[in-house]
DNA sequence: GGATATTGCTCAGTATGCTGACTATCAGTA
DNA sequence: TACTGATAGTCAGCATACTGAGCAATATCC
């Protein structure tokens, strides 16, 4: 019988796992309280001020249902802002407080520190080439999954 | 500034992300209700009959605390049973059932073409490299996650 | 043998992620 | 303008994952 740990389902969810870990570990030893996800969401938010949710869902590929928890926590840790669109009054407006601005620069050092713990075990080349790779078979699967990734569009 | 898709743990999660999706796709049209987290649990148990909970998650890497609702949801699909031990009170020793194996011989074909799909975007050779390369930065991360894999002691 | 430490398991609480349903709003069309 | 369909967001419910705490039982050490 195959291994489970040949199967690259499980090998997914292995280093995705291990990836939290160091992530959180990193930005909780540098004094900070933000998950993986607050911090794609932040950092997004940063590079793209005034976006809606879906937008944004769609540029860091999380669920709508999800996005709403996580800017729910931004908002209540006062790092973004949430408020109604003028041009539809159906969708909310993002913006990055100065605090989540603050932040984001504080806490950049830890979170590079955190993507070479997880390549530790391999050479910068294949760093690379895991990096290469995850990407491909991403972009192929990317339509498989409820929350696929979406270009901005012009 | 850096882009999220270029950091490890992102494209870790995102990897992850498709390789459920693809999972509950393929055994769900198989007809079945059962996702890779459960999967890997009763395929450990079929492996390791007998074995308690704790060995359980060193094996597959879950969290304790991730393994007793695991458990619950596959006792009560009536694909394990888990029974107080003789040895030691406090373990609980695991066993599949008839009906968890007929399942899981079933369910082999679903389970190995989603593998396949996670994949569909990289030649054969890329596929081993990834796993190669997964493989080996989990090795030298595997201590940094709350729940690291544990070989069976002999 | 008895105190102490460790271990197996569970539970409460929090944070992703998802399915599916629902409301409010907008857009296109007859 | 009224109808239809699509879209933005939220909510309830479920399944991982984790932190931290606690209970019961076993191991270890003096």
């Amino acid at each position: 019988m195959k291994d489970n740990n040949d199967m690259p389902g499980h090998l997914a969810r292995r280093f995705q796992q291990i990836a939290v870990a160091v992530f959180l570990a990193e930005v909780g030893d540098a004094g900070f309280d933000l998950t993986p996800v607050q911090y794609a969401a932040l950092a997004t938010i940063k590079a793209n001020p005034g976006l809606d949710q879906v937008t944004l869902a769609g540029l860091i590929a999380y669920d709508r249902t999800t996005i709403t928890g996580v800017i729910d926590r931004l908002v209540q840790k006062g790092l973004a802002e949430r408020r109604a669109s003028s041009r539809d009054r159906r969708a909310r407006e993002l913006e990055i407080t100065d605090e989540g601005r603050r932040t984001l620069r504080k806490i950049t050092p830890a979170v590079e520190s955190a993507q070479r713990i997880m390549l530790r075990g391999l050479s910068a080349k294949e760093g690379e080439d895991l990096m290469r790779l995850l990407h491909k078979a991403i972009a192929a699967g990317n339509e498989l999954s409820r929350a696929p990734l979406r270009e901005v569009q012009a």
